[in-house]
DNA sequence: TATAAGTTTTAGACGCGGCTAAATCCGGTA
DNA sequence: TACCGGATTTAGCCGCGTCTAAAACTTATA
């Protein structure tokens, strides 16, 4: 048995592998679980001790095919909790990430069989992010690119937001951008900062810092050109259960 | 902030100061947690030095107020999280425990109140046990009685069944004993076997065996006479949810 | 009332997951 | 190529929750 923690630091190691490719530095773990390098490392040999990780002394760590498996069912869990939170227990986008940080380690597997069940299936959670499938074969890569590497004239459609910032999904809960909103960049100015304009509403622009720009993820709206089924346009309440995501 | 343990250790006191009364011994709380003695005293003394239990040394230890709290506030994330569990995600009776007994530790206050609130207060668990009100003010004592204790001809309703042992809940389930279920005790035979006879299905009687009408607790059934609203008779599949209990 | 049996506590150990301080390694710069 | 600064690992500590073995206490019995 794997504890709560292990299974966080196989969780940080999985997500800053996606962001940055190759082996993960010690201070980076250290600095996304907010503990300090020397408990990195006594952690990193227990899970190379267990397999699940593979280390080079003063390099890094990279996730082992087991590693990543424990991974991947971690996510599962956190994102079908996710959905499961946002769809019947009434919570909101910027709630359901704490809860489900803590629950993902506890829930059984006929837990996360009957709420995958009564949400039948889902492949994306409330924020955009995939739900690795039941079978947790690794997911295809991420295709979508950060807002704030577009330029001004680009559409756009959004389709993933950050969940580990409960302030900012407020903020982008109050401006109306979830996954599935399409926008085009009116203007990038000096610092990052991104002016967007709401493709469904010619009226409105926002802006962005560049923090902000950085964690949305966005991919071109050009391709499937149909605006497609619920078209909830935005209201106070940012929820906007999304579409699906892949390219 | 407590941890899951230490909340076990104040549930457990809780019960057993529920079934006995006075002090509870520590070898009390060992058998019923399944650890050592010296274990117990270790982790007691920890309590006590937070205030949660009051101790003698030799003697034994009970809850102050404050323990007390805790564990009815653990208590009514148990019992709400099996009701919920069985009403929305289609667990049966005797699957909801397990799954309980870890979450209860890790749900949030929020989440306790949404459950709450899409269950619509409800005052009694699956298994009719009493869910400690939010306000967690301490329950009125526990007016049943073991089916064990009475004597053929007696006219009883199943008001509690114990939510511990798996097996003897799917013994239940299929037998159609359930809070709720009317009996009339057919015979006592020697080493404590009950016959019951179902008063909807006068056809039918169930043996049991002791330690069985010993976890069976049953109110009289003569005073509110009037047969009520959903006696959803039995059925192969173990549900029925509770009517009130109060007596 | 002395003693034996059973319970409880004390003593000492261990793995976990964290920390700080000190030693070591590595990569870049002079 | 020697050195320097930063990252990493080593060393050693701590509290938690558990254990076993041994000592101390309580209670029942002779
Ligand atoms: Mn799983
Ligand atoms: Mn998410
Ligand atoms: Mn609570
Ligand atoms: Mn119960």
């Amino acid at each position: 048995m794997l504890s709560d923690v292990m299974e966080d630091y196989l969780k940080s190691i999985y997500a800053l592998q996606q962001e940055d490719g190759g082996p993960v530095a010690t201070s980076a773990i250290a600095e996304y679980l907010e503990v300090t390098s020397p408990t990195v490392t006594s952690m990193v040999e227990k899970l190379e001790d267990r397999g699940l990780v593979e280390r080079e002394k003063y390099k890094g760590v990279e996730l082992t095919q087991e590693g990543e498996t424990v991974a991947l069912e971690v996510l599962r869990h956190h994102r079908l909790l996710e959905s499961y939170l946002t769809e019947h227990l009434d919570y909101s986008w910027s709630e359901v990430h704490e809860e489900a940080d803590t629950l993902e380690h506890h829930i059984s597997e006929e837990f996360e069989r009957r709420v995958a069940e009564v949400l039948d299936d889902p492949t994306v959670d409330p924020h955009g992010d995939p739900i690795p499938s039941a079978d947790l074969t690794p997911p295809e890569d991420d295709t979508t690119t950060p807002l704030s590497d577009h330029d001004a004239g680009d559409l756009l459609v959004v389709s993933r937001v950050s969940d580990r910032d409960e302030e900012e999904l407020r903020y982008l809960a109050d401006a109306g951008i979830a996954p599935g909103t399409r926008l085009e960049v009116a203007d990038v100015a000096p610092f990052g900062m991104v002016t967007v304009r709401f493709a469904d509403d010619g009226e409105r622009d926002q802006s962005l810092p560049e923090n902000v720009a950085r964690s949305i993820r966005v991919r071109p709206a050009d391709d499937d050109s149909d605006p497609d089924s619920d078209s909830e346009s935005d209201g106070g309440d940012g929820e906007g259960n999304s579409e699906e995501i892949e390219a």
